[in-house]
DNA sequence: TTTCTCACA
DNA sequence: TGTGAGCA
């Protein structure tokens, strides 16, 4: 299973990685956290697990994901709200990287079409 | 039995 | 962050 996906629940089956399947005592078992700990870090919007018809949280196994990589930083000392901090600039970066990566692409993209032309470099003013 | 919320250490 | 009480 690997940790964090950007993409969202998608129409799927039982093996999704977004279905809700999982029970908080499950999880807490699979990680070796207390259950208490699963809840804060949903008090703390740091996960949104889904709920059965009875009201009970059930996780899936991109919140299992999510789960553990905020539980190995709170093992390292940082508090919940350092960690979603984190978590938010994690996804900036992501987003940033992804943008960069588009122009980079856009720009080898120009020059292939205009080989004679120095495009990146504004001639100096003589 | 398991999970829920709430309160306290 | 962990634990326990009381309830469903």
């Amino acid at each position: 299973m690997t940790d964090d996906d950007p993409l969202p629940p998608g129409p799927a089956a039982l093996d999704d990685r977004h279905a809700p399947i999982y029970s908080i005592g499950q999880v807490a078992g699979l990680l070796d956290v207390q259950q208490a700990f699963l809840r804060r870090i949903e008090e703390q919007h740091l996960l949104s697990p889904g709920r059965s018809e009875g009201g009970q949280r059930r996780y899936s196994r991109f919140d299992i994901g999510r789960a553990r990589h905020v539980a190995d930083m709170a093992d390292e000392g940082m508090t919940l709200p350092s960690i979603r901090r984190i978590i938010e600039l994690e996804h900036e970066l992501a987003e940033i990287t992804r943008e960069r990566d588009e122009l980079a692409a856009r720009l080898r993209a120009l020059h292939a079409r205009h080989p004679a032309e120095q495009l990146d470099r504004p001639g100096r003013p003589t």
